[in-house]
RNA sequence: GACCCCGUAGCUCAGUUGGAUAGAGCGUGUGGUUGCGGACCACAAGGUCGGAGGUUCGAGUCCUCUCGGGGUCGCCA
């Protein structure tokens, strides 16, 4: 990578002016490089700033003296100092054109690194309640988290996937109940509608459905013969339409945790036992309460109801435990909507009690904000207890998975956003999801239009690069860089903003370039960073699981 | 009341551990493009970064206060 290699030159450069006692002496530094969009550099430090109390001296002359003792690179053109401090570095064009062919020889890998060492992360997302289709708001949780594994794993990391199903409980309770008043209605018998039951259509749609195929196995008087068995019936069918959604969304789950096994199994009792046992545990009212570690000043909350049947926190406390000590992950992301923020600290807190996390550095959850949905001109509420929601089904039929991938992830995921449904639905140049797929299918019709072309040589001209040519190669050469800060600050959209602006600077040289033409020198020349450029776009395409189109 | 997120161009949003003149898309205006696809390109207008203090060489970014919008505070999940 082109900043790290230049923050190792900037960093020897210091110590062989301290060496030479150009300079005071300090413990080794970092140089932090960032790549420029503007026409001051191609990279620049502002280190020397920073170093200026440590080593009492100017900012300048530190720069200066950095600058005199670095050693030569083969990639660097200069290094000069400018404004209050800051190292400002140029790379050499012919070292630029030189990483063409490593660009082709990587193909699909381009821009794949190995910093994440191999260490094993877990990234569960979506795990919405199987009571219900998925919303709107849960596919932009699954579309962050999907993108999010997908760049965690092209950077070196062995990430695993996963939906939590919460598949036993209170709620999936209310679930078989709804859904067997409608069941028993359809074959004629009355059945009581549970209070705070679930009232979307979906409901009675299930409810046929069962009627239809099982006919009267169920039936009973007032409740179904077999209780669990019905629910896990209607819980099978919700999994069935949540599957399909997400890979209609292109979503990968490599794994699917039953919150029902893992209470058979007896995960529950034994954690409860722990907490118990390290005196975390509180009795009142009939209930059980989990008491927060060390003095802090947390609210205490329920394990287990005064009725007997354990929380949804126990649960969660019992399947983190899984995630963090049983399967012994390295690093585990959550991701969750934002309406539960105020659960974050809860599970923390029991994960410190067991001693699982005490530092709190290996279970990291973010939190994506709330979709709003824009029908009309109208903003909805959205819930799904009551039915009135935005199904994320509704967005795959009108809008499309590009769009709605594309949408997702085109904002940071702890800012809120508005879904315009009219909007979206909208297949013009409004959207740029469009104009990224129509980059690289441009790419792919002038390889089409060039594909009798023998395939490049090695070149021996070498000032065949124009300023533009020279542009958009550094352009692709910061795709690896752009890899590593999306996956470190868990930010998928800085990816999708590269590719937005890498699509207007390809888009604004094919305008003014001819790719093909007579010398065909230069045109093999121009064949080959046309490939490097559609390649970028099908890697990072790829990364945002949106497809990369050779026509359009 | 407590806590979380947001507030940047007309609209939707970026802004890289705090760095140099605040960016993009859409919209608006003007112009270009007989070519590898016109779903394109170039140029322009448009900003007290909600407000006030503070931290420091330097703040859209960090801290405090404050205003506005959204969210959460259950023996629901």
């Amino acid at each position: 990578m082109i900043r790290s290699d230049l923050s190792a030159l900037l960093a020897e450069g210091l110590s062989a002016a301290q060496a030479a006692g150009d300079i005071a002496k300090s413990p080794s530094v970092t140089f932090a490089v960032e790549r420029r969009e503007d026409d001051l550099a191609d990279y620049s430090s502002s280190e020397p700033m920073r170093l200026a109390r440590v080593l009492g001296a100017a900012p300048k002359d530190i720069a200066d003296v950095i600058v005199k003792h670095m050693p030569h690179s083969p990639s660097v053109r200069t290094a000069e100092v400018a404004g209050p401090g800051f190292i400002n570095l140029w790379l050499k064009d012919e070292w630029v054109f030189n990483q063409l062919p490593e660009i082709h020889q990587a193909g699909p890998t381009f821009g794949h690194t190995d910093i994440g060492d191999g260490l094993r992360v877990q990234v569960e997302f979506v795990s919405a309640n199987p009571t219900g289709p998925l919303t709107a708001g849960a596919g932009r949780g699954g579309v962050v988290g999907d993108a999010l594994t997908r760049i965690l794993r092209a950077i070196g990391y062995e990430v695993t996937g996963e939906y939590y199903v919460n598949d036993a409980g209170y709620q999936v309770e209310l679930l078989g109940l709804s859904v067997y008043h409608h069941y028993a209605a359809a074959l004629g018998h009355e059945a009581p509608f549970p209070t705070d039951g679930y009232l979307g259509d979906y409901i009675s749609r299930w409810a046929a459905q069962i009627a239809d195929e099982d006919n009267d196995r169920w039936l009973n008087d007032e409740k179904p013969t077999k209780p669990s068995a019905f629910e896990a019936r209607a819980v099978g069918i919700a999994l069935n339409e949540i599957k399909r959604d997400l890979e209609d969304l292109n979503i990968e789950i490599n794994s699917w945790f039953s919150e029902k096994s893992m209470r058979d199994r007896g995960d529950i009792e034994s954690v409860l036992d722990s907490l118990e046992k390290g005196g975390h545990v509180t009795r009142r009212d009939g209930a059980v309460w989990f008491v927060g570690g060390d003095g802090v000043n947390d609210r205490e909350n329920v394990l287990v109801r005064s009725r007997g049947d354990p929380t949804y926190f126990a649960a969660d406390i019992a399947y983190h435990q899984d995630k963090l000590e049983r399967r012994n992950f390295d690093h585990v992301i959550d991701i969750w909507g934002a309406d539960h923020h105020g659960h974050v600290p809860r599970v923390k807190a029991a994960m410190a009690a067991l001693g699982v996390d005490r530092e709190a550095s290996k279970l990291e959850i973010l939190l994506t904000q709330m979709v709003g949905i824009r029908i009309d001109g109208e903003l909805g509420r959205q819930g799904k207890r009551s039915g009135k929601f935005v199904t994320l089904r509704q967005l795959l039929d009108e809008v499309g998975p590009a769009a709605t991938r594309y949408f997702f992830l085109s904002k940071a995921m702890d800012s809120q956003m508005v879904f315009d449904l009219e909007l979206a639905k909208r297949e013009d140049p409004e959207n740029p999801i469009y104009y990224i797929q129509m980059a690289h299918a441009r790419c792919a019709g002038i390889e089409r239009t060039a594909k009798n072309i023998p395939a490049p040589e090695k070149s021996s001209n070498k000032n065949w690069l124009t300023k533009d040519d020279g542009e958009l190669l550094r352009l692709l050469l910061a795709f690896p860089e752009i890899l590593v800060d999306a996956g470190m600050h868990r930010e998928p959209h800085r990816l999708t903003h590269y590719l937005l602006s890498l699509a207007r600077t390809f888009h604004s040289y094919y305008n003014k370039h001819r790719v093909v033409t007579e010398d065909e020198s230069l045109t093999l020349q121009r064949l080959s960073l046309i490939g490097a450029v559609r390649q970028t776009f099908a890697n990072g395409l790829e990364l945002l699981g949106i497809d990369a189109p050779e026509r359009m």
